[in-house]
DNA sequence: CTCCTTCATCGACAGATGTCGATACTGTTG
DNA sequence: CAACAGTATCGACATCTGTCGATGAAGGAG
């Protein structure tokens, strides 16, 4: 599969973006900006060691499966997941860092460059 | 034009998303997951004030007049950007609430559970 | 090995999205 | 008023994306 992760996270507001370090990034934003996945996500966040086994991820959501393991499929090219086969399921886990990567992209340059009444 | 802004941010992974608030959180991401929409922000926050006008943004991002209107018709509706007649110029400001917000919304629930060596 | 369960991939489809040229709109200037 | 500059909207198009049924691949149970 070979993960080819966005090299995350040039934020987004510190600098201009690079017509490159764009595409990254909205490849990146592109993978939870889906109802379903920001929801898998959320369900798997919410078991315990943060992981959960795509059968139990079917129902909740209320999608057919192959939906589902497509869903699953671009948040782990994203990065954001990690595949473990367990017996006969198939563990998806939450990868914090990646996260914190795309969290951190978003910070404003200074967190308030007005209120020191500088200008 | 009725802003209609998403609630933003039931915190992704602090709790299993509903369907209502995953659409709303999606949506806001999906105004960020483009590259040319990430640029302009960008540029715009680059900008002394973090604030723009349409023509000093349209040469920098290679793209096409009406292209970049519609981008930035796209971010002013997901709250992150707020519009501003100048005379002839219309002005693009950054809103810095509504980025932290969809930052927040990444907020991992707590920030390492696991290292506690507790399980 | 055969059957079954779990999950991934394939193929197809409808709908959303990015892009741009042409055009309409809105102020400014003369 | 007319002419003009800066933006927004419209219409059309190609592409991408989410969705699902059918099928395939991988492993456990008998």
């Amino acid at each position: 599969m070979k993960p080819k992760l966005p090299r995350c996270c040039p934020t987004v507001l510190g600098t201009r973006l690079k017509r490159d370090d764009a595409e990254e990034l909205a490849t990146a934003f592109k993978a939870i900006a889906d109802p379903g996945r920001l929801r898998l996500l959320s369900f798997i966040a919410a078991q315990p060691g943060a992981e959960a086994c795509v059968c139990n991820l079917i129902e909740p959501l209320g999608l057919a499966q192959p939906t589902v393991s497509h869903h699953l499929k671009v948040l782990a090219e994203a990065g954001l997941l990690a595949r473990e086969r367990r017996a006969t399921w198939m563990f998806y886990r939450l990868v914090p860092e990646r996260v914190r990567a795309l969290q951190e992209a978003l910070a404003l340059p200074v967190d308030k460059p007005a209120t020191k009444r500088s200008a």
